[in-house]
DNA sequence: TCTATTTGACCGCT
DNA sequence: AGCGGTCAAATAGA
């Protein structure tokens, strides 16, 4: 067992490490003296290696998935592991150059109970919709020094009949008022969202089979950013119209179909997010091998750790929502997408 | 009537 | 003492 995990486990870093070569070479290729064919060969090459790593990561998605089922209770969300005692993080942008060859996921978790994710969901005009398929209530509302804007507390509304502890605040950006920032604390322990989200996933994949058949096509807005934090991300979200014109409301609202497919499922990419090419491709490709080195060892590996469980997705919309972004139960069922490598690596 | 939200009070940490 | 987070009574809405 252990010799497969480590051929698996090799052969990962081998075609990540294969993929950025290409691209590295693609990189070289490209400029005035640059050949169509030979950059159409490079980008098939890379296409092919991000493939095969998405297949084997896929493969693990679908053992952790599958482990899961038989545990008792988890529809966690998953998010960096971290110290949860300063949930307060920075927010990089993905384009900054210090984001490479950085570690910037999570470190070993300290505490079960504290981690979090934080999410900035931006809308235009009025306040965008945020579902992100897990019932929350709202249970106090605090103005926060140095923000005009005051931030609100929820809590899953299962916290009292199955002890759900997960917990999120939402707070309006200083900056940009039409941006919000969800942090999210504690992962839920409610079957009930669990049973919703599995629900979701498959009306989703229903629905999104259909699309397929009729040669739908629609177009990827995701953008994630990075955060610095150990124990944060943040993910910015270009709506789509509909998310746009939507009203801003929180759960305990009805799960947002529409939302989800939006937001949470990435059939048309590879990954939740479009890698810019060439330097932002092989920074993306750095990121993912050191992520994949990081969660070879602390999960592939060493997939005795108790709680396997925490790995399991979250449905939450956009991002958001710990759902959104989080583990892609579609894995396995689209075969060229739908893997979100930060919750991967959680 | 039940459930969710609001909001002032309280508590713990720094 | 100040601040962030939570509690819980009052209130609103379906």
């Amino acid at each position: 067992m252990e010799k497969v995990k480590a051929l698996e486990k090799k052969k990962l870093i081998t075609e990540l490490t294969q993929g950025r070569e290409f691209v590295n070479q693609l990189k070289k290729q490209i400029g005035p003296l640059a050949s169509p064919e030979e950059c159409d060969l490079l980008l098939g090459k890379i296409l092919s290696s991000l493939e095969k790593s998405l297949s084997i990561l896929n493969l693990k998605a679908l053992l952790f998935e599958g482990g899961n089922a038989n545990s008792t209770s988890s529809c966690s969300s998953i998010s960096f592991l971290g110290n949860n005692n300063s949930p307060k993080s920075e927010v990089l942008d993905s384009s900054k150059d210090q984001l490479v060859g950085q570690n910037v996921f999570s470190k070993k978790r300290k505490t079960p109970e504290q981690w979090s994710k934080q999410v900035s969901i931006s809308g235009t005009g009025l306040e965008s919709q945020h579902d992100d398929g897990y019932s929350w209530r709202k249970y106090g509302q605090k103005d926060i020094l140095g923000s005009i804007h005051p931030r609100a507390y929820y809590r899953c509304t299962h916290r009292n009949t199955q002890g759900c502890l997960a917990t999120k605040q939402v707070q309006r950006s200083v900056g940009n008022s039409s941006t919000f920032e969800v942090t999210y604390k504690g992962r839920h322990s409610c079957k009930i969202a669990q049973s919703e989200i599995f629900s979701l996933v498959t009306q989703k994949r229903q629905k999104h089979n259909k699309k397929q058949e009729l040669g739908y096509q629609r177009q990827e807005q995701e953008m994630v950013i990075f955060n610095s934090g150990p124990n944060h991300k943040v993910e910015n979200f270009s709506l789509t119209k509909e998310e746009v014109f939507t009203p801003f409301s929180f759960p305990p609202t009805p799960l947002n179909l529409e939302n989800i497919e939006e937001t949470q499922f990435f059939s048309n990419s590879m990954v939740p997010f479009s890698p810019p090419i060439t330097s932002e491709l092989s920074s993306y490709l750095s990121l993912l091998t050191n992520q994949i080195e990081e969660f070879a060892m602390d999960n592939i590996l060493q997939s005795s750790e108790s709680d396997v469980t925490e790995l399991i997705s979250t449905p939450t919309s956009i991002s958001n929502s710990p759902f959104d972004g989080d583990w892609d139960l579609s894995v396995g069922f689209e075969p060229s997408v739908t893997f979100d490598i930060e919750e991967f690596f959680k």
